[in-house]
DNA sequence: AGGTAATGAGACTATATAGTGTCATTTTAA
DNA sequence: TTAAAATGACACTATATAGTCTCATTACCT
């Protein structure tokens, strides 16, 4: 009743032209995304991947071998992507910044994350990925701008510049008990951030107010 | 075969005595903490949540009534004691805060954190009250510290200190990548944290590291 | 064309698990 | 002393779910 709410129609017999075939394990994962957050990795059961993805049992087990394949591969698809921002000398530290911020902290990333958390003992090979392309990316590129802008000696801030990025907010985010922040309301937080550590631009050192 | 390794005798049938009665409710709780913690709320079953705590799953129904009954009520009873610190007056600041960092880095409150937020969805009430009997309370009592310590402009800084103090170290250990730091370590990820803000007591303001 | 591969539809199996019922046993409470 | 309450042991029900099998259908490939 929650998902698969625009596309009711059914799909037709018999094997699959070259382009559906190529189309449809992208739809699979797309659906399985949205499934898997709203649900979770143990409660949500295959028979309701596969309606969801218009699609039989025996196709999914036949692309993905088994629950955990497919869940392994939706992670580690939309994993991938977490980290992937285009042009880096686009950003000054400060959108840079906020970026982060906007983007860790929406429903998807969040939902991401609290499902690779839960699975973590049964999945430990996609909590690594998650935090290799994840946090250990993100720390990086920070550590390029604040290079870039503020010099060598303070490179080593960008690990607690990301930690006070996310901050309490994703901690409550990850539990569940706020909402996602607005563009607006992220820049705000990251330019808090920054300030706290004296990394801003040019306004004053101490922030007024951290929360978003 | 990994949990209730130490007492294999069997309980005596009948009614318990008042005492066995009054102790009985608590032997569940801890047992049933120990097998929630190592398999998540889904994957454990009443026949080995019954067993671990030597009871009868007749017995588990008619202290909590269901599953959830259970495992509210034992999220409840820990978080409950995520906080509750003795003496405020006997630590500073610094030994404070290294012991907020060696307890929340603990397999037993990582562990917990991790529950909750897998079953934020399911349990939203247990994630508030974590929440709020968790983190709020670690801020406030930062809080008190720094204005005890270092007047009333800094306190604003107490909740992006919680921030650092959980750092990126808490994120790994959530993922489960990293194991629990030793209280040397603790302490020094405290001060590290500490003189990035410039709370510390009187040493130099640039933290050399921040990792654990 | 004709053979093969991939799919939908849906039945089917095997298993796990939440929760209940029954009965004997032991303590409590009056 | 005695009825009632609480428990262990364990069978039992109902349900859910992972994964497989069969068959008809459709597209691909030579």
């Amino acid at each position: 009743m929650t998902e698969q709410s625009q596309v009711t129609a059914e799909r037709k017999r018999g094997r699959p032209t070259r382009d559906e075939r190529r189309a449809r394990e992208a739809e699979i994962l797309t659906a399985a995304l949205g499934v898997f957050l709203s649900s979770g990795f143990g409660s949500t059961s295959i028979d309701v991947l596969a309606s969801a993805a218009r699609v039989t049992k025996r196709t999914i087990y036949a692309y993905f071998g088994d629950k955990a394949g497919l869940f392994t591969a939706m992670v580690k698809d939309l994993a991938s992507t977490v980290s992937l921002d285009a042009a880096t000398d686009r950003h000054t530290l400060e959108t840079l910044a906020a970026r982060i911020v906007f983007r860790l902290h929406s429903d998807e990333l969040v939902g991401l994350h609290r499902l690779v958390i839960a699975e973590s003992a049964r999945f430990p090979e996609l909590a690594r990925v998650l935090h290799d392309q994840g946090d250990a990316r993100h720390i990086a590129r920070l550590a390029e701008h604040i290079l870039a802008e503020q010099g060598q000696a303070r490179v080593p801030l960008a690990e607690p510049l990301f930690s006070l990025l996310l901050g309490e907010a994703h901690r409550r985010r990850l539990l569940g008990v706020d909402p996602a922040p607005t563009a607006r309301q992220a820049l705000r937080h990251a330019r808090a951030s920054l300030a706290c550590l004296g990394l801003a631009p040019r306004t004053g050192r101490m922030p007024k107010n951290l929360s978003l």
